[in-house]
Parts: C-alpha cells; structure tokens; sequence
DNA sequence: TCTGGGGTCCTGTCCCTT
DNA sequence: TCTGAAGGGACAGGACCC
C-alpha cells in the first residue's frame, strides 16, 4: 500500500486530500509512522521523530494512528490477494508477497495483468492505491515494488535482475542498514554491483560469516526463499516508551504487570507459550539492556511473566530513570504442546482458569473490563499515548465499553 | 534532531556437560 | 580423580526490517 495509514485516514477524511497529511505519535516522544506524498515533499519521513516532523511541516495536519481501521482494511486487501492465489505471505499490515506462478497458468494472465487486476480492486473496494513489484525472487519483487511506488507497476524480467541489482546503492540489500552501509563504505563498497565484485571473501572480512554469504547471494540476484503462508511467529511481546521517565520502582514493577498482561494475552491470543522472558531497559540517556531468563516450563500467564521481568529488573539493583520498559516471550512452543509446570501448592487450573475467563470478559466488554486490581484507577500520567494502545485495541477488535467496569480479576501479584 | 513498537537474526561470551 | 577440549544451550547485545 502506498503511504498506507496516511491513505486510509484521508479516505475517511476526504478533506484531507491533497493536503501534508503525518499519522504518528505526539511532538514529545514520538515518530512519524506514516506520511502523505504531500508532506514527503518537505522532507518529512516514517520514523523520524515527530517534533522534527513538526518542524519541516507545521501546516501538516497530525494524526494519531488508527490502527482498528487499519487492521480492517488490511485484512480485505489480504482477502483480495487470496482470491487471486493461496501463497501469500503478509509481511506487515500494508504489504505481502504473492507467488502467483500457480495462478499464471489457472486464470491465463500475464504478471503485469494479474498486478493490474489486484490495484485495480484494492482501488475500487477500499479507495487507496497499491505499488506492484514483479520479479523472479522475493528480495527484487520487492525492491521493484519500491520503485514502483506511488501507485504504479515494475516488472523485472529474469535475465535483467542484474541490470536491474546492480546501480542500486548497498542499503537496497536485506539486512544492509545505516551501520553496515558505513562499514561497506569503508571498504570501498557502495553499489550492489560492488559487493557481487567483492566476493565473498572480501566481503566476510567487512562484515562477518552469515552476513557475508547473504549478502553477496543477493547481489548476485539469489534468493532462495519461498513464499510461506504459514509463517509463525518466533516471540511476541509488549513495550511502551513513557511520557516522563519512571524513577520510582513501584511504579516501574506496576508498568511491567501491564505490559506482562498484554503480552500474555498475544500469547494466549495465538494459542502460544514462551519457554523464555526477555526483560527490555531503556533509560534516560537511550542506552537499552536486555534481560532474559528460561522458564522450567512454558508459559501464556501474565501472572509468570509478570514475576519473571521483575526479578530480573530488581537484579539490576539501583538503576538510573528508566525511559522504556518492554516484556517479551521468547521460545515460542504450541500451547497444546507445552508441558504445564504446577508450583507445589497451587491450585491445578486456578491462574491459568482465571486469566482466561479474563480473556473471555474482555472479548465481550472490551480491552478495560477486567484487569489487575492494581491497573484500576485513573490511567497513569506517566503513560505515553502510545500506537500500542491502539494496536491492542484494534487486535480485540473494538468493542464496546461498559460504562461500569467491575474488577473481577484474581489478586495481583503485588497485593 | 533526538530518536516508537512490533518483530527477526546473528555474534560473542559464559557455563555446563560429555 | 583430575584436566582439557569440544559442543551446545543460555544469555546479552546489536543491527535490521516494516
């Protein structure tokens, strides 16, 4: 998709067209997530920070994003993708990879006539416009795709991928970002046409084993991979970077239970539990740590991960303000599969029953119908409007609030 | 200028087991 | 019984992607 949360608030918003228009977080501490063509042309870009944004563009008009909407419309581009082939693999919200040999032969189309057929109803059934990339790999399709943009077409033939590969700049690579471009730079490799030159020998020296060997299989136009359908998901978790630092450690302890929460319901969500907890820091001067501990047995229950991120935050001793908290499961197994550790006095079902029955209240009542005792109260000043809220939302799909919440939930770790 | 939140993958180090 | 090497898992950090 094309400028993706930008195009789906204009279309809602049909004043907006032809306007700067920035979906991203607040001038303080936030980042610009998506950006109109209109506010690109003053510099503007995803991921810059939002005041910066502010600065360049002051007649823009800021939004904070949607994500509920957002997911809506990607699952009916998806819909439209799977009506022309069953191999599609999403790679976000707002873009996938179609291997569409299969689909060739059964509805007769050429590549460029199956990409018209796509734009034309992702246009025509929800009202923004799509960028085609066709070509033999998934690395060019999707580099083509970029060129492609805004709302156009690019077919790279199989015998041009290497005229096509090789005036692109080395950041075009996968996996070649601002610190590895530095790198190449310092050896004297700036195109893809010079990494195929440098080999892999060359290159193994730059910037290591496994890089190497990827990056100069790229450049020379292979990419193995197959688009896979059934991808699965190695961790899932929850972060918040917070308007104010927290120095306070009750305070820190009460932010992990609400990121353990909501990270346990993604688990729970994607019949999952984590054999690993992976604690993230980030203090005031922006230098980030990661704690991580292995768990005897997998776990889907906040109540686990709760106490696992405390513990190893309190192993850190005193620490200085902390700017960022996120709790993370790792070591992803099927929840059907995983072995079930009952502690020596606990009850057989008690936690796990209750934090399910929790998940059951909220799907009827919404995200706030049933939380721990101690998340209940006036929402914390300290807490960053973030895009994760929304997110959480827009995964529990958007139900309605009860005007009275009554907290049902199990004590709270804490008291 | 001042840096989000969801992830994946790779590397180096440490420690335990064989 | 002790020692050293090899292998592997756990852990931490960093780079990268959208």
């Amino acid at each position: 998709m094309d400028a993706f949360y930008a195009a789906v608030e204009i279309r809602s918003r049909p004043e907006l067209r032809g306007r700067p228009v920035v979906v991203g977080g607040g001038p303080e501490r936030g980042v610009v997530l998506s950006a109109s063509y209109e506010a690109r042309a003053y510099g503007v870009r995803s991921a810059m920070p939002s005041a910066r944004a502010h600065r360049l563009c002051p007649q823009a008009v800021f939004l904070r994003p949607d994500f509920a909407t957002y997911a809506e419309v990607s699952r009916a581009v998806m819909a439209v993708f799977r009506s022309v082939t069953p191999l599609v693999q999403p790679l976000s919200l707002d873009e996938a990879f179609l291997d569409v040999a299969g689909a060739l032969r059964r509805l007769g189309m050429t590549p460029l006539g199956i990409a018209a057929s796509i734009r034309e109803q992702v246009a025509a059934s929800q009202g923004i416009t799509c960028s085609v990339g066709v070509a033999p790999t998934m690395f060019v399709a999707k580099l083509a795709s970029r060129v492609a943009k805004p709302d156009g077409v690019h077919l790279v033939p199989a015998d041009g991928v290497r005229a096509f590969l090789d005036p692109l700049p080395v950041g075009a690579l996968w996996g070649v970002g601002e610190r590895t471009a530095e790198v190449l730079d310092r050896h004297g490799i700036a195109t893809v046409a010079d990494v195929a030159a440098a080999g892999y020998t060359t290159m193994r020296r730059a910037v290591g084993d496994a890089h190497a060997a990827h990056l100069v299989a790229l450049a020379h136009g292979v990419d193995e991979r197959r688009v896979d359908p059934h991808g699965r998901e190695k961790s899932a978790g929850a972060e918040e970077t917070f308007a104010r630092d927290l120095v306070d450690p009750a305070v820190r302890r009460r932010e992990l239970l609400r990121l353990a929460d909501r990270a346990a319901r993604m688990l729970r969500h994607r019949g999952v539990r984590a054999r690993t907890v992976a604690l993230k820091v980030r203090f005031d001067d922006f230098t980030t740590i990661t704690r991580s501990r292995t768990l005897p047995a997998p776990t889907d229950l906040a109540r686990d991960l709760h106490a696992t991120a405390v513990d190893l935050l309190d192993a850190l001793g005193d620490i200085a303000p902390v700017r960022l908290l996120g709790v993370r499961g790792e070591g992803l197994v099927p929840a059907d599969r995983a072995p079930e550790q009952i502690a020596l006095g606990e009850p057989e079902h008690g936690w796990s029953d209750a934090e399910r029955a929790a998940d059951q209240a909220r799907s009827r009542f919404g995200v706030a119908a049933v939380r721990p005792a101690s998340l209940l109260g006036d929402p914390d000043p300290t807490r960053a409007r973030s895009p994760a809220d929304a997110a959480e939302k827009a995964r529990d799909g958007h139900r309605p609030q009860p005007s009275v919440s009554r907290a049902t939930s199990p004590p709270e770790p804490n008291g």
